[in-house]
DNA sequence: AATTATTTGTGCGTATGTATC
DNA sequence: AGATACATACGCACAAATAAT
C-alpha cells in the first residue's frame, strides 16, 4: 500500500472530484471506465470503484449499468436542498402574513420550500436560529434583524453563512455592521417625514412623537419626523419624543403620555411609531377625557388591521408588505443564482388619509 | 450468485436493519464481527462489508476501527432532521397566522424548525406539496386537507409517507378515506347547532343557511344547522340553503341571496359559513336596503377580524386558532416519539353574542 | 509493558452476471 | 453477436487499532 499518501482511494476520490468541478469536465460528460482509470492511477479496479462509489453516494456522479458513469447535474448546481429560511422577529404579529405570503408567492414558484423560524426579537433568539441553520440544509436566508439597533456581536454567525456560501439578506431593518450587505427596506424616514409634514401643514403647532428606542426603523422615523419639524423651521423639542422599549410596550409610554394629557400639557398631534401604538395613544386620550381627532390629532405606520377603529380611521402609510416579500424573494434567488443584484432596495412610502387627523388650517 | 433472493448484500442489509430496530438489539450493542456474520449467512466477508457500510452510511451503526461496530443512537432517535413540514391551504388567509403560531410555539421550544408550504386550496397543489416533501428530510407534517370533501385520488402519498415512517396528523378539516388517522378538529356541527339553536330560541323563523361545498366543515356546519332545526321541530327547507364552491366565493352566494332579500322573501336570519361570508352578505343585506340586524340576523364563524365591522359585532363562534395549533404540535411531537395518541381530539365550540342577531323573543 | 488474538481497514485478483451500445 | 462497462461476489493478504492476557 502507498504510505506517503494515505489512502490511495481516498486520493482518487479527491483527484476525481477536483477534475468534476474543473473547467474540463461538464455535467452529463462519461468518465473514463473503470478499467481505464485503474490503468492510469495503476490501482486495481476495485480501489477505482470504492472512489467512485463515494462520489456516487455524494451525489456528484451517477452510474449507467453497461454504459459508464457520467457527471450529474447536481454537481454544478450543487446542493440545491430547495429549502430557504425566512427568520422574523414575530409570528403572531400583524404585518407578518402578508409578508410571508409575497415571500411564498416567488418562492414556490421557483421550486422552493420556506423554512419559517422568529427571533422573539431577541438577539439571543436570533443567535439560536442561525446556529440552528447553520446545521441545516439551505440554500439562502432573509432575515428580518431584531433589535436592530443594538451592538451586533454575533456577525461571526454571518461570516461562517458566507463561509458556507449561503447568501442572506436583510429585510426591514440593517444593522450597523453590515450596512455593505443586502437589504430591502421601506423608507421610514420618508413614512415618518410624510405624516409630520402633513401634520404641520394641517395647522397643528405641538407635534409629539412616540417611537421605538430598540431597532432601527424607530430611528429612522423619528429622523423624518425631526427633519420635517426643521424643514417648517419648528423647533424640535425633545421634551415631546418618548422612546420606548420593545418590553414596556405595555406600560411606560401611554402612562406618561396619559399623564401629560391629564397635565392639559399643549400637544397637537402624536406621530406614532405605528398602528398598534396608535391605538394605544387613541385609548390613553380618550381615558384622559379628550377626543380623537377634535382635541388631539394621532397618526399611525403601516396601514394594517389596526388602522380601523370603530368609525375611526387611522391616517396613516401603506406598507406594501406583500410586495416587498415579493422583492425580498427575487433579489434572493438573483443571489443565489449568483446575478448583481442592487445590494439597497429603498420601497417609496405612501401616505393614507384617514379621519383621525384635524385637518382645519 | 444467488439467483433467487435477489442481491445477497441487499438481503442481509435488510436482515441487519430489522435486527437493529428490533427489541433484541440496543443502542450502543456491540454487533457480530464481520468474519461472524460471514460465518452465519454463508457469504464473503467481503459481501458482508458491503452491507455494514451501506448501514453505516444511513447512520445506523458506526465502525470502531480495532474494536467491533455499534448501534448507533441516531438508530433508535433516528434521522432527527429537526424538521416538520406544515401544509395549510393558505397562507393570507385569515386565521392561519394564529395557527402558525400555536405551532410554532410548540415546536420551536422542543428544538424543530417549520417548513412551511401552502396548496392554495387545490387538490393538484397538495400533491405537489407532498411529492416535494417526500424527497425532504422531515419528521413530521401537519396537514389542513384541501378540498377535503373531494374524492382523494392520492391516498398512495399518505402510503408512502407510513412506508418512510413520517408521522402526519390532520387539521381543521377530513379525508373520508383517512378517517382513522389522527385528527385534530373543531366540533364544526356543534358550532353550526349553537348559532342555529341561539337563533331559534330568539324567535327566528325562516333561518336561511350558506355553506361551503367542497371542504368537510362545510358539510359538519351544515349538519349542526340542519340538527338545531330538526330538534326544534321546525322544517328543514333544502331552498333555505345556499351552497358555494371555493371558487365562486365571489360571485354566486351573494347575487342569489340578494335577489332572495330584493324579493322579499320571508328571511329571518343567515348562519354564515364563517365570518367572511357573513361580511358579503351584511352587504348585500344593506345594498337590499335592508339592515342587520333589524330585518334579519347574521351569525359568522371563527371570531376572527372580520367579526368587527364598524360597531357591528358579529355574533360568532370563538375558533381557538392558537390552541388548535399547540395541540397539534404536542400531538405530532407524541408521535414522532413513538407514543399513544388519541387518534381524535375534538375542540369544543363557543358561542361568543354581538349584535348582529335580534334577540327579542 | 509487551504480547497476542481479535476486529476493522485497505488493497488486489478473479470470476461471473447483466445492461448498453 | 460481440465488445464494453458496470454489478455482484468470493478469496486472499496485510495494515492498523483495540482489548484482553
Amino acid at each position: 500500500m502507498d504510505h506517503s499518501t494515505g489512502k490511495k482511494y481516498h486520493h482518487i476520490e479527491e483527484d476525481l472530484r477536483n477534475l468534476i468541478f474543473s473547467e474540463e469536465w461538464h455535467s452529463g460528460d462519461k468518465l473514463p471506465s473503470e478499467n481505464e482509470l485503474a490503468a492510469r492511477y495503476e490501482v486495481s479496479r476495485q480501489t477505482i470503484r470504492k472512489a467512485l462509489e463515494a462520489l456516487e453516494h455524494e451525489g456528484y456522479i451517477y452510474a449507467v449499468h453497461g454504459s459508464g458513469r457520467y457527471i450529474s447535474e447536481r454537481a454544478i448546481h450543487r446542493k440545491a436542498s430547495g429549502n430557504i429560511a425566512v427568520v422574523l422577529t414575530y409570528l403572531s404579529d400583524y404585518i407578518f402574513p402578508k409578508v410571508i405570503s409575497g415571500i411564498d408567492s416567488v418562492l414556490s414558484e421557483a421550486g422552493y420550500s420556506i423554512i419559517l423560524k422568529h427571533t422573539n426579537n431577541s438577539r439571543s433568539g436570533e443567535i439560536k436560529c442561525l446556529e440552528d441553520l447553520l446545521t441545516k440544509d439551505i440554500d439562502g436566508i432573509i432575515i428580518e434583524p431584531s433589535k436592530s439597533n443594538m451592538y451586533l456581536n454575533h456577525k461571526n454567525l454571518f461570516d461562517r453563512l458566507e463561509e458556507y456560501d449561503i447568501p442572506y439578506l436583510f429585510i426591514q431593518g440593517h444593522y450597523e455592521a453590515m450596512q455593505d450587505k443586502v437589504h430591502i427596506l421601506m423608507d421610514d424616514e420618508q413614512g415618518a417625514y410624510l405624516l409630520t409634514k402633513h401634520l404641520i401643514e394641517t395647522g397643528h403647532k405641538h407635534i409629539f412623537g412616540i417611537f421605538k428606542s430598540d431597532d432601527s426603523q424607530g430611528q429612522d422615523r423619528h429622523r423624518g419626523y425631526a427633519r420635517a419639524l426643521s424643514e417648517a423651521g419648528m423647533l424640535y423639542d425633545p421634551n415631546q419624543v418618548i422612546w420606548y422599549f420593545t418590553e414596556d410596550r405595555k406600560v411606560h409610554p401611554y402612562t406618561s403620555l396619559k399623564n401629560k394629557f391629564m397635565q392639559k400639557t399643549a400637544i397637537d398631534a402624536v406621530v406614532c411609531y405605528n398602528d398598534q401604538i396608535a391605538v394605544h395613544v387613541i385609548r390613553a386620550i380618550e381615558e384622559a377625557g379628550l377626543s380623537v381627532p377634535e382635541d388631539i390629532s394621532v397618526t399611525g405606520y403601516d396601514n394594517s388591521r389596526y388602522s380601523t377603529i370603530a368609525d375611526l380611521r387611522l391616517t396613516t402609510i401603506v406598507h406594501p408588505q406583500e410586495r416587498l416579500g415579493e422583492i425580498a424573494a427575487e433579489t434572493l434567488l438573483k443571489m443565489i443564482r449568483k446575478e448583481e443584484v442592487d445590494p439597497r432596495v429603498i420601497i417609496e412610502p405612501e401616505l393614507i388619509l384617514g379621519n383621525s387627523c384635524r385637518t382645519r388650517e
